[in-house]
DNA sequence: ACGAGCGGTTACCCGCCGGTAGGCTCGTGT
DNA sequence: ACACGAGCCTACCGGCGGGTAACCGCTCGT
């Protein structure tokens, strides 16, 4: 395990020296590996030095402490998931096809190389403010795109919509995680679909239908 | 606040010797203040003890770490969660309203006094094992509960069917959690006949179509 | 060659907090 | 009245881990 380093991502090639840049780079590859393996707090920074082969005043050389390394990393993950996210809904003007283009993007996320979406979806520093921040506005952002969407297609009100966007966002988000964690026993193809499906039945039905008081 | 003991819930009466059982139940309401508002990490045994009005190792005769402490209430809300979904789907045959029925649970969960949701929805212990495995249970206890009324209705394979109920559970989840922090600016009402609408609409349509692969 | 400085290392500090040892004080049965 | 035990307290320990002080040596420009 820790004998073999893992080809492609960091190569700890334990001698070597590099420069800053470089280094830093690598630094953000051990940490991320580290966090998403044990989580922010059970995660040492004695670890992710030793992972990348090197020892710990390296790392309070790039970063000034645990915490804003890990920030490093959420910003990243977080802008990487809106970003796309913002892309899947600018692909086309179909909506059906936008909604299957924006899960999709939560599935693609979710199934990325070295795990990075338990740093956002996942995160055991859910007590820190500055972190939940960054999720919170992510999933935010993503939630206004499709409401913003919703809202201009079926006159909604702008609580409303919204709610409806954290509610597919929502979707998307726990069914990718699911899909992820169970091995990916449904080829990822059929998942993305089905959720796709069972979105875009549950808003196109929208515009025409007002909500009763009681049913 | 700490002088007029609240009555019904805790009642700090800094004196007081209690009987064992006594004694327990108002500890394990102390906690479940502090975890909430503090999260597991950032919760101090010495200040659940103090908010009880009693010493740490007062604390150590009821549980024996605080791990424990934590799971024992991890454990109850989860039970309590499951539970109240479980009710939702049997208090009627009609689907449309058992899906009205379970967005509700979660609703009211996530109203219920004190936070207590935050434990499950946001514990900051998700690198633990067994509380991860309680979360997890439950949501599985729930998804797969709505998993059984979708697929006795559609025919879907098991696995997809497990999928439709996890991602609705999700959505449910999210979108629950999001009204509660968004300081109830919709009604609750209001709130959760739109996501309830919004899952109908999601699943009743699925029996007629199947999947077409790409569009 | 030689010194400047960058990239790195070893070895340490110290505060926080989970957990514990041992003693005190009431209420109660005899 | 006395002892016994349940219930609680004060005072402490110890280690884990984030963060730092001080020193080394390779490389490169001159």
């Amino acid at each position: 395990m820790t004998t073999t380093p893992t080809p492609g991502a960091d190569a700890p090639v334990k001698g070597a020296r590099l420069p800053r840049t470089a280094r830093r780079l690598q630094l953000l590859g051990a940490a991320r590996a580290v966090f998403v393996a044990q989580g922010y707090h059970a995660a040492a920074m004695d670890e992710i030095a030793e992972r990348a082969g090197v020892s710990k005043p390296v790392l309070y050389q790039h970063f000034p402490s645990k915490r804003e390394l890990y920030l490093a990393l959420v910003t990243q993950h977080t802008a990487e998931l809106t970003a796309s996210v913002r892309e899947a809904l600018a692909s086309t003007t179909v909506n059906k096809q936008r909604v299957a283009a924006t899960i999709q993007a939560f599935f693609a996320f979710v199934d990325a190389d070295g795990g990075a979406f338990r740093l956002v979806f996942e995160s055991d520093l859910t007590s820190d403010d500055e972190v939940r921040a960054l999720v919170d506005e992510s999933m935010q952002s993503v939630a206004g795109s499709i409401a913003g969407v919703i809202r201009e297609d079926t006159g909604l009100p702008e609580d409303q919509a919204v709610l409806l966007g954290v509610a597919l966002a929502g979707m998307a988000h726990t069914a990718a995680r699911y899909w992820v964690h169970s091995d990916q026993r449904i080829p990822r193809e059929t998942a993305d679909q089905l959720i796709a499906q069972l979105s875009w039945r549950g808003v196109r039905g929208f515009p025409r239908t007002d909500i009763h008081p009681v049913g």
